[in-house]
DNA sequence: GAGTTTGAAACT
DNA sequence: CAGTTTCAAACTC
């Protein structure tokens, strides 16, 4: 850090030494501790994140401010201008491309963040993730320097779309930089992986970043931001404005979450590499600007640990996501994903083993156990397009942090992200004690979510481990057979929900429910063995459970969703026993703050809202009817069981059905027909009927229809849900 | 930490 | 599709 670009920071700002500490926490911890598989994956835990942690924040940030300020990109981009940190990502950047111009001040500012840049850009190079995503992407075929380059010519894309510097100038850029940041270097040198997880956001920062000679960097920024769909720009001038202050809560985050080794950094690693490889190495490369959308999906990936073999489908899933995420619909994305071959990123097993766990997602993660994100690859791998980009946005929406914000997004989408963030939710990084099955069926909770099982895991007879990638794929896509949904996030969220929650991601929307219901009969839907309960949600009438008491909303409507709901909750937590007369009194407790969202959330909590997100946008959002039913009705309605006759894919008419029309996105329910139809069709004839109004007002929130009618209109890019089924 | 309870997943 | 078994998490002590 003593590097003559600390002392430049220091000379420019008394701010820049701050971020130089946490810059230099960040990647001790970073290269220190390896989070544990954030992503989506239930096993993701928050403090997998560390690393992504900074970037989740930042994008996740950007992502509330995005969905607020939408119109207002130039503000933010007025602000990463101001924002000295931005200029950090920049260095980098300027040093490659702009030769002169922005060299210097980037190169002050990026003090901390140009440091990492290039580090990461170095490091990422040489993972052979970054090599495969590079190769996945089509893009030219590189050695780790190659990806480096890659991830330079991002950045120089946003500042020089049209002039990139030579591959080889990149290179000699990022050498420069790496020579400065020797100290770094040396520092991160055991976390290469980690640098690559960060670079995919590096890179973004790093676009924002570049443009940064001072006055032209803010109007750079904004015509980057306005190419840029919303949430990514979103990520770069977060990053950039959070500047040193998001590298702080980065790195505080970090710090706090960082577990020391659970997700390994080669976990977190491989994801975000996948991550970057599928989105950001194949839209920026072959893209251009897509990429950026594929970067706040990477971010969300990275938090979610993808099991390697979903890799591929994690492009995918990327591309999904991106689509979810990002408002305007990226064609490119969805190209993409069809042109990439979910299959072939897997294209070097040992790549992804050896670096850690590939992510699927679980975003995610996840879910998340993001769930979602295996699902995602497996889903993506499998085939149904539509089917598993919604999925894999769901499980993009896992990402943690990013999952409330996403939910709306996710939930538009009814793919798949948040959920993951539920993961991190999970954050304590889900860890299973399987001993009979191998972890390769669904009662593991890590391979249920998509996510390879680590070293916390206490399971015996584990193949649910790069090792096994092959075996787990195969289980997988068996299980996908059987179950298109089974590795989609079981809790979904409504677009309402999701911006209900606005701004508080905490919050779990009363429109978030579970996919399938739960079964309860003893429980009460008040303890975790209810998977509405555990995933905090509401009981809706997809559940057959007896005696619901769900402090998230009971299935017979009566709606606990607001406070009363969240004061059950608690209670429920700190006792489940008492629940009975709890609930009671949490329904009296009718504040209109939902302390649940507001509180800082057990693990449980949220890894539910993570979780919640990330279903939701996998499938419930979706239905139409259903989906809407279920996620608000959930609270109100029906009775029970909601196992309706649904038509279609009912063999096991709930689940599937429910599933189904969970997974199909809101946008899609509403603009596909066949919602009316599903609507009627619901599994449980009864529930169904009104589905539009009850939905309504079954939503705790009325903003939130004009929030689903947004989500709505975002998605646009949903593929049709019919294809699997 | 061991044992019990619970409900989902898997099987028939 | 319903019923049963298996399984592992959640819970209790």
């Amino acid at each position: 850090m003593e590097s003559p670009f600390s002392n430049f920071i220091n000379s420019l700002s008394p701010i820049n030494p701050t971020k130089t500490i946490h810059v230099s926490q960040t990647f001790g911890s970073l290269s220190f501790t390896s989070p544990p598989s954030v992503f989506t994956s239930p096993h993701v835990s928050f403090q997998k994140d560390n690393k992504f942690l900074r970037r989740h924040l930042v994008s996740d940030l950007a992502r509330h401010q995005l969905s607020i300020d939408e119109g207002n990109k130039d503000s933010i981009t007025e602000e990463d201008g101001s924002t000295e940190h931005h200029p950090e990502s920049l260095p980098n950047v300027q040093i490659r491309g702009d030769g002169g111009e922005g060299s210097a001040k980037p190169l002050e500012d990026a003090s901390d963040c140009a440091a990492e840049l290039p580090r990461e850009l170095k490091y990422d190079s040489g993972s052979p993730r970054h090599c495969e995503a590079v190769n996945s992407s089509g893009n030219e075929t590189r050695s780790e320097p190659d990806t480096s380059v890659a991830l330079i010519q991002f950045i120089q894309e946003p500042s020089d779309r049209g002039s990139f510097e030579t591959e080889s100038n990149a290179k000699e850029t990022n050498h420069d930089n790496e020579e400065e940041g020797c100290d770094w270097q040396s520092l991160i040198s055991g976390s290469s992986d980690l640098f690559i997880f960060d670079s995919p956001n590096v890179t973004e920062t790093s676009k924002g970043s570049l443009p940064k000679s001072q006055e032209e960097e803010t109007n750079v920024f904004a015509s980057l931001l306005a190419r840029f769909p919303s949430e990514q720009a979103y990520d770069l001038q977060t990053s950039l404005q959070v500047g040193s202050a998001s590298c702080h809560e980065a790195h505080e985050i970090r710090e706090q979450s960082t577990q020391p080794t659970e997700a390994t950094e080669m976990n977190q690693i491989d994801q975000p590499s996948e991550n970057l490889e599928s989105a950001s190495v194949n839209e920026l490369f072959s893209g251009e600007k897509p990429g950026k959308q594929p970067f706040s999906s990477i971010h969300r990936g990275l938090r979610r640990r993808c099991l390697t073999f979903e890799m591929p489908r994690t492009k995918r899933s990327i591309d999904s996501v991106l689509f979810s995420t990002s408002m305007a619909s990226l064609p490119n994305e969805e190209n993409p994903p069809s042109n990439r071959q979910p299959i072939t990123p897997r294209v070097d097993p040992a790549k992804r083993i050896m670096p850690g766990i590939g992510l699927h997602l679980n975003a995610l993660a996840g879910v998340s156990k993001g769930s979602g994100i295996s699902n995602q690859e497996l889903l993506s791998t499998n085939t149904q397009d539509p089917l598993t980009n919604s999925l894999t946005s769901l499980r993009e929406d896992v990402g943690p942090a990013e999952n409330i914000v996403e939910m709306a997004e996710d939930s538009s989408q009814a793919s798949v992200r948040k959920f993951e963030t539920i993961g991190e939710g999970e954050s304590s990084c889900k860890r299973c004690n399987c001993k009979k099955s191998k972890c390769l069926k669904l009662y593991c909770e890590c391979f249920a979510a998509g996510v390879y099982c680590v070293e916390p895991c206490s399971c015996q007879d584990c193949f649910n481990k790069p090792i096994h990638e092959e075996t787990v794929l195969a289980t997988r896509k068996q299980i996908e057979s059987r179950n298109p949904l089974a590795f989609a996030p079981k809790v979904i969220r409504t677009a309402d929900s999701a911006q209900e929650v606005g701004e508080d991601t905490t919050r779990t929307p009363a429109s978030a429910r579970h996919k399938r219901g739960c079964n309860c009969k003893k429980s009460n839907c008040l303890k975790k063995y209810c998977e509405c309960y555990q995933g905090g949600v509401g009981c809706s009438i997809n559940c057959r459970c007896e005696g619901c008491k769900n402090a998230f909303g009971r299935k017979d409507g009566s709606n606990l969703i607001g406070t009363e709901a969240e004061m059950e909750k608690i209670q429920a937590s700190e006792k489940s026993v008492q629940d009975k007369t709890s609930d009671i009194h949490a329904f009296h407790n009718d504040e209109g703050q939902h302390s649940e969202f507001a509180i800082p959330m057990t693990p449980s909590r949220l890894f539910r809202q993570s979780i919640p997100v990330a279903t939701s946008s996998k499938g419930k959002p979706p239905r139409s009817s259903l989906g809407m039913i279920t996620s608000s009705s959930g609270l109100h309605q029906v009775d029970g069981p909601g196992r309706s006759t649904f038509l279609r894919t009912l063999s096991r008419p709930e689940k599937h059905f429910k599933s189904v029309a969970d997974e199909i996105p809101t946008v899609l329910q509403n603009c596909s027909p066949p919602s009316s139809g599903l609507k009627t069709l619901s599994p449980n004839s009864k529930r169904i009927s009104p589905p539009h109004h009850a939905n309504r007002q079954t939503f705790g929130h009325r903003s939130s229809q004009s929030s689903r009618k947004l989500i709505l209109q975002s998605i646009p890019a949903f593929p049709s849900l019919s294809p699997r089924r």
